[in-house]
DNA sequence: TTCCGACAGTGGGGTCGCAAT
DNA sequence: ATTGCGACCCCACTATCGGAA
């Protein structure tokens, strides 16, 4: 099919907000496609080729643009060989090469298809379908039902793979997509609650589990062979053998377990999220060890777990992994739950996962079967600047550069501001429109991306801590800082200082 | 008719490896 | 050696649609 089709397609799906009017476009297209360009659509049309990511951003982009062709010629398989190309030679010294791959790709695209191209390299193609309404248009054009379609996607990590099968294949074989152990599953997700106890009152009986500042690790071991996937289905088997030991050594053949791994300190506390990174990044070996913990099984030794109950498959994970079994407590008493929540912040930990004792593996899904429970910090900082939004917010001021008070100078001009962060997180329509009125009343310069404003703007932002950073001059940055509301009761010398936020790097 | 679950979008900071400078 | 790019860990929150209640 030519790759006309799908941009065609795409522009039909993004010149409508109608959910259901964009499942009729792509599931019309996927009834058209042969079935040799099924799996490449897909990946293409949520901006996850079925290559991965082939090293090309959007500086490579930009700089391999050029005139686009007037016609269309390209097929989905054309563009399918194109990334199969950027794939093996990424990574491979072979810059000029690659330039050379992307510049005759995009010669040969209209201007349509150079922007669709953009979109998939970028991995961001902003039509308002992903892998959800995806998984509603395979089912509508392959007449399956959606939770079939669903199901299997999750199970086999593989949406392109799955939509063939649905399209093309038997019913039967649809319903017969399960898990495998070795290849890795969606991992299941949490919603989030202010406190334990909110947490419970939806979960009813619970495990209150520690959460673990680290990344998250699935685990599939068959016999000797273990294989480790992150969150989003990378392996990374090879950078954690001592994970792979202590799977090896558990009392069982073939097993699937969900877990976290991080850096422990000399008296088993946790390190800052910083170390763990440095450490699961780094493909060489590093003096920091990394350690699993397990919160849930899978799969054990031919028997599919995942629909029965947390509550056995807890008991199962007690039985084959007690020492790497991540601490918590099943209850019904919010009193309990509220004290395991605090012992998990005692001995230095996130926060607690609330999870219904009773609820399934649910693949992929974000349900309120498990709660992520957090503490959240609020400080009052003042808006330096605040830049242009993309998107949804184009023409509006969106991101905010926070500035802490400084009021004995140790980073600059005493009583000055030190920039901590930025954020755009936690604002309404209303006051993003408000804001981009106020700030440019406030401007004293501005460039392209960026008005700076007088630095007497306070704004309450809610963030859960700090960590070092090298980029910024007070030597922190806030961690996922979010606007709560703006201060219009407090001057910018009312502002909460540089020092005190420093301080929160110690506790 | 109202409510609410699921989804997509809008980006944040840090870490690594690798290539170009 | 340093710097910039790209990939990928962690992530919160709002608006919206459309089915559920």
């Amino acid at each position: 099919m030519l790759l006309d089709e799908l941009v065609k397609t795409t522009d039909a799906v993004a010149s409508t907000r109608s959910r259901l009017a964009k499942v009729d476009a792509l599931a019309d297209l996927l009834c058209r496609l042969e079935p040799v360009d099924i799996a490449t659509a897909v990946g293409l049309l949520i901006a996850k080729p079925r290559q991965g990511r082939v090293g090309i951003g959007w500086r490579g982009m930009t700089a391999a643009m050029g005139e686009p062709a007037a016609e269309p010629s390209l097929t989905v398989a054309d563009l399918d060989a194109a990334l199969d190309r950027l794939l093996v030679t990424a990574g491979a010294g072979s810059a000029a090469e690659r330039a050379a791959i992307l510049r005759l790709l995009t010669a040969a695209a209209t201007e349509r298809e150079q922007a669709f191209i953009a979109g998939v390299l970028l991995g961001e193609l902003r039509t308002g379908a992903l892998e959800g309404v995806l998984t509603d248009a395979v089912a509508r054009a392959a007449d399956r039902p959606v939770d079939a379609v669903r199901r299997a996607a999750m199970l086999s990590g593989d949406l392109g793979g799955t939509a063939l099968l649905a399209i093309t294949g038997t019913a039967a074989q649809l319903d017969a997509v399960g898990l495998v152990v070795g290849r890795p599953v969606q991992p299941m997700l949490a919603a989030t609650a202010a406190s334990a106890s909110a947490a419970l009152e939806v979960t009813g009986e619970a495990s209150v589990e520690y959460k673990l500042d680290g990344a998250r690790i699935q685990v599939h071991r068959v016999g000797d062979d273990v294989r480790i996937y992150t969150r989003t289905l990378a392996e990374v088997s090879h950078r954690l053998p001592e994970v792979v030991q202590v799977v090896r050594g558990l009392p069982v053949r073939d097993v699937i377990l969900d877990g976290e791994t991080l850096a422990l300190d000399e008296d088993g506390g946790p390190r800052p999220f910083q170390e763990t990174m440095a450490r699961f990044g780094a493909d060489a070996a590093r003096a920091t060890v990394l350690h699993p913990w397990f919160f849930d099984v899978l799969h054990i030794d031919g028997r599919d777990l995942l629909d029965e109950p947390l509550a056995a498959r807890i008991g199962v994970l007690k039985r084959i992994a007690p020492e790497h079994r991540i601490p918590g407590e099943i209850t019904a008493d919010a009193a309990v739950a509220e004290r395991v929540s605090r012992d998990a912040l005692a001995a230095g930990h996130e926060g607690v996962v609330v999870k219904a004792v009773g609820s399934a593996y649910a693949a992929g899904r974000r349900g309120s079967n498990w709660i992520k429970v957090k503490p959240v910090l609020t400080y009052d900082l003042v808006v330096l600047a605040c830049e242009w939004g993309s998107g949804r917010r184009t023409g509006l001021l969106s991101n905010l550069h926070l500035g802490a008070l400084d009021p004995t100078g140790d980073f600059g001009e005493p009583g000055g501001y030190v920039m901590v962060g930025k954020t755009f997180k936690g604002l309404t329509d209303a006051l993003l429109s408000w804001q981009t009125e106020r700030f440019q009343e406030l401007e004293v310069r501005r460039t392209a991306g960026t008005v700076w404003v007088e630095p007497v703007t306070v704004v309450e932002i809610a963030i859960d801590g700090v960590q070092r950073s090298s980029r910024y001059p007070g030597g922190i940055a806030l961690r996922f800082a979010r606007v709560k509301r703006y201060r219009d009761d407090k001057t910018a010398a009312e502002a909460d200082t540089i020092q005190t936020l420093r301080a929160l790097l110690r506790s």
